[in-house]
DNA sequence: ACGGGGAGTGCAAGCGTATGCTCATTACGG
DNA sequence: CCGTAATGAGCATACGCTTGCACTCCCCGT
């Protein structure tokens, strides 16, 4: 049934190694004459070679695992473009699993790419910050190094390895700072899941820039979501039942920010004249809705781009850091503060 | 560096064959003792199986290639979470590809899955429909058939294997009645990449139920896009300029869709007084921009779980086909005809 | 008490490919 | 004309694992 090297080798009337080093190109120590014959036998016989055994016999596979939290999440799905942009012109293939945030199935996918050797790893979304997790995490990762596998981070991690962050930090400053300047005091957030770094330090950012404006942000002004659109919606009722005197939204994604714009129009009321609502990441689709949703750029696919090309070039000794800046977008969802009612 | 099993087994000092045993859990022919001395020697020395040499040995590998155009695309980022979700449940890897609709990658790719042996391979989005991609790709397909793949196409192809269909033509045909009841009588079209088997059974749908209707859809009321947002932007201008006295558009999908939106706020014109949209697909943010989209609603996780489903499922002999129903979603895009100015 | 049987292990042969090393052939210089 | 250095091809081993088969005990039935 498979045709495999051994039978192209054989109606070629040559070795096995004359045909295997006919075929990898490489070395080209072999007549012409044979190689013409090989290269024959193999088409004829339709000959595909097998990428685990080479993979078996090299020691090396061409192929590089990404775990990413949702790649139906645009923020994912980007990054992931300019992975697969990269990974394709290096002719590797990449293997792509969803963790959907779950820890068990992250370590689980970990331990399977491993299991799969790819030449390098690399893990999209910040991890969690639990000691057990980033533990555990940093653990099967250091096995796998120990091995000879890469590993490249894009976001902060607890995990020692090459990172890509954006400057989740400065961007929230930026936006706070923005805020500010168009008159808004009272300011409700809708935040991220608790635990993850890119949350603390979008909240962070955030805080600070209020800060340097003269502005507190209260504790129960700060809502939890979970990145999805339906969140945003949940969030931003409960916000404006607790503290209905905001009068600006920050979500911690556009995709929840979106949620905050449809829960707004079902309340009727009007962005940016009566609420301002800005988001975070600068998703595709965010200059589509209505109002074209203000929120801080981050360079999605780049921070694919740049983690690819770390994840494909040779260790270097030292674990190498590169940080992505975040840009302000300012569109129609905000505006200067409103008056009070 | 790398601990193998040969290692293990010779920790805990047994033979290569009892560790293997051990290890792979499924005949439990081994006694408790060495069982748990195998099991322990395996967790002291990180133990992670070479799933490229088990492969190599068992002939199977647990792992499903998936070729799609673009990933970014929300219609395949839904298809891939329907794929996912089963894979994840069999505990089956995915590869996953981006074709980004270039018949040669496309080529390449199944060569390159098939090279590494995947179980199956899902192709997700139809195909071009040119005798020379047919039949280079059906040719391809074979060898992998031959060889124990097998294959699960979504979308309508040229090309032999078990096949998971929206039902594209009935779509559209729902939706050009609807245009016609609501008194629209010229309608232009944005059309998806001219040879693809979904643009031609959405159009020809369309065509269909317009005819039904006593309408006739003329040539050049019809542009051609390539399913992203920015060509349904031109595409509309394109439209509006040849065609100005059309009182409705239809786009192949959403994501053009939101392009004609933007770019008749652009020119003014309002949705849905002055002009009905209507898109196909219903991904998630149809629902979200202003005014939400009528659209077709295709089932996308659906398609990618009766795809993978099938492509777990033991090949019978003949060749499997399931139909997906689609469905018209009415929302605000769209309304009676206004009269001409 | 002896033979048969079953349970538990180990041996060794693959799975398909790459490659170091050896061997044969040819060309060339002295 | 002989010796030596290329040059090209093949043998055999390694990669890490699975699994059919053979072997060794030990227990039990008659």
């Amino acid at each position: 049934m498979g045709t495999n090297l051994a039978k192209v080798a054989a109606h070629a009337g040559v070795s096995l190694a004359t045909a295997s080093r006919v075929l990898n190109g490489g070395a080209r120590v072999v007549s012409e004459s044979l190689r013409a014959r090989v290269l024959a036998a193999a088409e004829e016989l339709q000959y595909v070679p097998n990428a685990q055994a080479q993979a078996l016999a090299r020691a090396s596979n061409a192929i590089v695992g990404v775990l990413v939290h949702d790649m139906s999440d645009p923020y994912f799905s980007e990054i992931l473009r300019g992975i697969q942009r990269v990974a394709t012109n290096a002719n590797r293939l990449v293997i792509t699993s969803n963790s959907y945030r779950d820890p068990e199935r992250e370590l689980e996918y970990v331990r399977l790419l491993h299991a799969h050797r790819v030449d390098a790893l690399i893990l999209a979304g910040s991890g969690l910050d639990t000691p057990e997790y980033s533990q555990q995490m940093a653990h099967h990762i250091a096995v796998f190094t120990n091995t000879g596998g890469r590993v490249v981070l894009i976001g902060r991690h607890q995990i020692p390895g090459d990172t890509v962050i954006p400057d989740n930090w400065g961007g929230a400053f930026q936006l706070a700072t923005y805020f500010a300047q168009l008159g808004h005091r009272r300011i409700g957030v809708i935040a991220g899941p608790p635990l993850l770094t890119t949350t603390h330090d979008r909240l962070e950012g955030f805080r600070s820039g209020l800060v340097a404006a003269g502005i507190v942000l209260h504790d129960h002004d700060v809502v939890v979501g979970d990145f999805s659109r339906d969140s945003g919606v949940v969030a931003t009722h409960q916000l404006l039942t607790q503290t209905p005197d905001i009068t600006a939204i920050f979500a911690h994604n556009d995709v929840m920010a979106v949620g905050v714009l449809v829960a707004l129009r079902q309340r009727g009321i009007t962005v940016p004249h009566q609420m301002t609502v800005a988001g975070f990441d600068d998703i595709p689709l965010a200059e589509d809705v209505t109002p074209a949703l203000t929120t801080v750029r981050v360079p999605m696919v780049e921070l694919g781009v740049q983690a690819m090309t770390m994840a494909l070039s040779p260790t270097t000794d030292g674990v190498r850091s590169v940080t992505c800046a975040t840009e302000l977008v300012i569109r129609d969802s905000s505006g200067t503060a409103a008056p009070r009612t």
